[in-house]
Formats: C-alpha cells, structure tokens, sequence
DNA sequence: AACGTTGCCAACCGCCATGCT
DNA sequence: TAGCATGGCGGTTGGCAACGT
C-alpha cells in the first residue's frame, strides 16, 4: 500500500532530539496527554512526526523510565525472558518495569548475546529435525504452532555443602515445579518439592539422548507432577508424557549461585488435556 | 597526534494489527 | 466489509565516543 513515512514530509526534523524539544514535549504531554500521535506535534509546535514523537515519549522521556546500568537481576531476566519469548521486546520490557523495548533490545545485542554464548550449553542439542530448520527463535517457532508449547523448568537446588554442578558427587537435589502463564501460548513450568536422589548430571547431547530415549528413567522417575498456574490452577502432568517427540528444544542452561535449571520447550500434542485457563 | 576500528545507543524504517468510519 | 488512520513492534542504521595502532 506504500503510505508514505509521515517523516518524509517536508520541514520535518529528523534526528537526534535537542531538550528543547524534549521540554516542550513533555509540557505537553503532562498538560493534555497524547491522544493522537499524529496530531501532537503540531499542537505542540514541534516540528516532527508524531512517529517520533512517540518513540521520544515512550523510550526516553516518560517519567517511570528507569535509566542506568541494568542489574545482573535485570540481565538474568532477560536472558531467561528471551529463552522463552524469543526476540519478542516488548513482551520482554512488560517484566521489566521502567525498562523499554529498545532499551532492552540494545542490551541484548550489545552484552548479553556474548555473555549468553560464554555458558550456554551446545546449542539445540536435541533439537530434533523433523518440521524445524536451524535458525529462528524457538519461541516465535511455537507461539505459532497450534498447539501449546510448555517450558519445562527442571530446577536443582543444590546443598551448598556438596561439590560443583558438574561433579558426579552431588548427592541429593529438590526439583520444583510450578506454572505461570506467560502469555497465550506459554507457560513456564517448574518441578515442585520433588524428591530426587539422582545425581545432578552433566548436560551434554548425550545426557538428552539418555534421558529423553523412549525408556528413559528421567520421565520416568516422577510419574506425576503438580503444576499450578496463578496460584489458582492444579494440574498433574504425568512425567511419562515427556518423551523425546515431545521435546521441542532444550534451552539455556541457567545458574546463580546455588541453583541451577535447564528450559526446555515441550510439545503438548500428545500431552494430557490440561483446563481452560 | 592522527587515523582507523569497534561498540554503544538513540532514532528511524517498514511492516503488521487494530480500530474506526 | 473494505479502506484508511493510527499505534505498536522488531530490525536496522547512523552518529558519536572510546579504544587501538
């Protein structure tokens, strides 16, 4: 349909804003709000479009914007956001109060994609072939599915007295499990006081080739699991659903300090009916 | 000191979704 | 229901500062 950018029309000022304009801007605003975009520059006496005028507002100049460093707090919900939304920015930013989507797009690419490479496990190592290529962020792949995609969280708390993650040695570990519905098509799903005395084990292709075969002792282990979802919903999940056709992708290896999770995507397909949310 | 390279970030661009007429 | 206007989103760009040679 080719309409036209509204800043190609003539004697629009392009560029970065000067704080005279932003003043002006923000006198505005507080003083009538910004019903219409478009119109506001012109009311306003700026000359922009009411484009920019928006991104300038909503990017920069709102009053709730947090500015600064972001924190490791910050950063790890990001990353983990990102495992499970893919590239979508805005839905990211929703988590991060005061923070926008630009803000936090430039992070990504800026610090946290290399950072993510320095511990993320191989990428995709049981991302199986069949309807997927290689690229492509997982998440918008299975917002699109028709089913709905789940996000195992399988969650190790480990007693600070025991050796590092990747030893053999540790001796005991918690799985938690709960679920929070993180938009239409997603939830987030972590074991919840489970009892397991399996050792923590090294992630690599082989521990997913091991543990998600058709008779694996991982989804076996656990016969169900309860989920709840808002605090309201309780569902059981029976573990042995999780066979390797219905693992989509194993995620990001996370971890702080003592704790340490994996994410990983499941198809529901042939999953227990779950109840309307 | 001058020049080239890299990284960061604000801003822009184009597409899409939604609402209104 | 179609067409248009507007807002929102994600990808990309351009300018600037910092850094390296």
């Amino acid at each position: 349909m080719g309409r036209a950018p509204c800043c190609e029309k003539m004697g629009l000022k392009k560029g970065p804003w000067t704080p005279e304009e932003d003043q002006i801007l923000i006198s505005f605003i507080q003083q009538n709000g910004h019903g219409n975009w478009r119109a506001l520059p012109k009311q306003a006496g700026l000359l922009r479009c009411g484009k920019s005028c928006r991104l300038r507002w909503t990017n920069y100049l709102r009053p709730d914007i947090k500015r600064g460093n972001f924190t490791k707090e910050e950063e790890d919900t990001i990353i983990q956001l990102h495992e499970m939304l893919g590239n979508r920015w805005s839905a990211i930013a929703a988590k991060l109060p005061g923070r926008t989507d630009n803000e936090i797009k430039n992070v990504w690419h800026t610090h946290l994609k290399k950072k993510l490479k320095d511990y993320k496990p191989p990428q995709n190592p049981k991302r199986h072939s069949k309807n997927h290529d290689s690229k492509g962020p997982t998440t918008s792949e299975s917002s699109n599915n028709s089913h709905l995609t789940f996000i195992y969280t399988q969650k190790h708390i480990i007693d600070s007295s025991v050796p590092a993650p990747n030893s053999p040695q540790i001796s005991s570990s918690t799985e938690m499990s709960t679920v929070t519905l993180v938009d239409d098509h997603q939830m987030v799903i972590k074991q919840e006081e489970m009892e397991s005395s399996e050792y923590f084990p090294e992630i690599d292709e082989s521990f997913w080739t091991d543990k998600l075969s058709t008779d694996n002792n991982w989804s076996n282990t656990h016969d169900h699991v309860m989920v709840t979802a808002d605090q309201e919903l309780q569902v059981q999940l029976p573990f042995s659903s999780l066979k390797e056709e219905n693992v989509d992708m194993l995620t990001t290896k996370m971890e702080d300090d003592m704790d340490f999770w994996y994410n990983v995507f499941i198809k529901t397909d042939d999953l227990p009916e779950l109840p309307e949310f």
